[in-house]
DNA sequence: TCTGGGGTCCTAGGACCC
DNA sequence: TCTGGGGTCCTAGGACCC
């Protein structure tokens, strides 16, 4: 009876989601005063293919540019345009002293991507005045960051999300679940979160074309069409949202990943040889810097014509070392490629486990060796040269093992772990 | 003169094990 | 002799978001 008595009690959630308005611009003016009031969009370099807009300020969009936009016709249709190459390390740093604003507040801060997030302000004084804390936190990133945020306030991270879409730059929108159907329902399904051009596609075959229509629409037809996440959309369409502002989420990545256009399309192997070893060089750095290592390597191509494919392929040992991800990368290439021209190629690693969770994984590890001679010695200056002195001071021994390989290779059968405190 | 790069989550078939 | 189905891993593709 008690806990029915405090789930009677308990009041609704407070979440707020923060948006940062026009995130990279905002960064470049506040760094460059002199921008501000300007037509600002961020964009990569034209001549290798990669100006697109990726942000720019709201007087960029005034003239009718809008990410991503290709940066030609954004000139076109705003000759006097600034433009400005993204500085990521900038708008890293930014990002920290943002989230760490949000986080005087509680530390229920998810952070979603660099420029928003979510606050679980439910069990904190500030849930009493949330209108006046978020006018606070908005003023506080205005004037201590000099960056323009808007910030959506409901009971569920849905609605907050929906909710700080509403009004930008500098907006405040609080949205309750008793407005869902007048604020909510009347809007087009396309400006809907999680659903893009596909599934409002999908959705309209069912004359499903406002929000309210997905709200009031069959589960079972939905499930039937969109798999389970038909029915989920339901459940938002009419306010209702249970996911938790989980602060742990950005530790739990789950994959690492670098690709890049070329400047041109190509069918130079060795061109194509020196872009996988640089992404691998990248992916390698990022995944140590993570302390991860990755037991599966993806490679994407992307060809002229645009079709992508994804080869992958599970490694015997998770790795982070550069040379071994780029000859995995190389070697799904080669084996799936016809020759057609590539326009773009990306590395990936997934399926990742902690660095020190790999050691644990030794009696897994497999070894190409030439020579019968001396292979755990070899073995070992291998394992030390992968991972330093740090294996000894694991307490693991490598230890031969009874084999029936031929000779040339030795598998995992060959090698086992050996724990010295066990 | 088309269309970047970083991710997450879901689906679906086949292999394999129990 | 005849034949079930759940769980998990692997691979590939696609939708969506910022």
């Amino acid at each position: 009876m008690r806990a029915r008595e405090g789930a009677v009690l308990k009041k609704g959630r407070v979440i707020f989601h923060i948006d940062m308005n026009s995130f990279y611009a905002s960064v470049e003016t506040a760094f460059d005063p002199a921008l501000s009031g300007k037509p600002l969009a961020i964009a990569g370099n034209a001549k290798e293919r990669k100006g697109i807009v990726v942000t720019c300020s709201y007087e960029a969009r005034a003239r009718g540019v809008k990410p991503p936009m290709p940066l030609w016709e954004a000139k076109r249709l705003c000759p006097d345009l600034i433009v400005k190459p993204p500085n990521f390390d900038r708008y890293r740093s930014s990002s920290k002293e943002m989230f760490e604003v949000l986080r005087e507040y509680t530390d229920l801060v998810e952070p979603v991507s660099i420029d928003e997030g979510y606050m679980d302000l439910t069990d904190t004084p500030y849930r009493e005045k949330a209108y006046e804390t978020a006018l606070e936190i908005q003023k506080r990133l205005q004037e201590e960051l000099l960056l323009p945020s808007s910030i959506g306030i409901a009971p569920n991270k849905f609605l907050a999300k929906m909710a700080s879409d509403m009004k930008k730059p500098l907006g405040i929108t609080i949205l309750r679940k008793r407005e869902v159907p007048d604020v909510l329902w009347p809007m087009d399904i396309g400006e809907m979160y999680g659903i893009g051009q596909k599934t409002a596609e999908k959705l309209r075959t069912l004359n499903i074309e406002k929000i309210g229509d997905l709200a009031a629409a069959d589960e079972i037809a939905l499930k039937r069409l969109l798999g389970i996440n038909g029915p989920r959309l339901k459940r938002r369409a009419n306010g209702i949202d249970n996911g938790e502002v989980n602060p742990d989420r950005i530790y739990e990545f789950k994959s690492v990943g670098n690709s890049s256009t070329l400047p041109h399309d190509s069918t130079d192997e060795k061109e194509l040889g020196r872009l996988f070893d640089k992404l691998a060089g990248s992916v390698s750095d990022r995944l140590r810097r993570k302390d991860v290592m990755a037991s599966k390597i993806f490679i994407m191509i992307r060809y002229a014509d645009w079709t992508n494919i994804t080869r992958s392929k599970t490694l015997q040992n998770p790795t982070d070392r550069a040379d071994e991800i780029a000859s995995t990368a190389k070697a799904l290439f080669h084996q799936h490629w016809q020759g057609n021209a590539v326009r773009l190629l990306g590395v990936t690693g997934t399926g990742l486990v902690k660095r020190d969770e790999a050691f644990k994984q030794l009696d897994l590890f497999s070894f190409q060796e030439d020579a019968k001679d001396e292979p755990i010695q070899k073995l070992m200056n291998e394992l030390n040269e992968k991972y330093g002195t740090d294996l000894i001071k694991k307490g693991i021994r490598v230890v031969k093992k009874e084999s029936n390989t031929s000779g040339t290779s030795f598998n995992k059968d060959f090698f086992q772990e050996r724990r010295q405190d066990q």
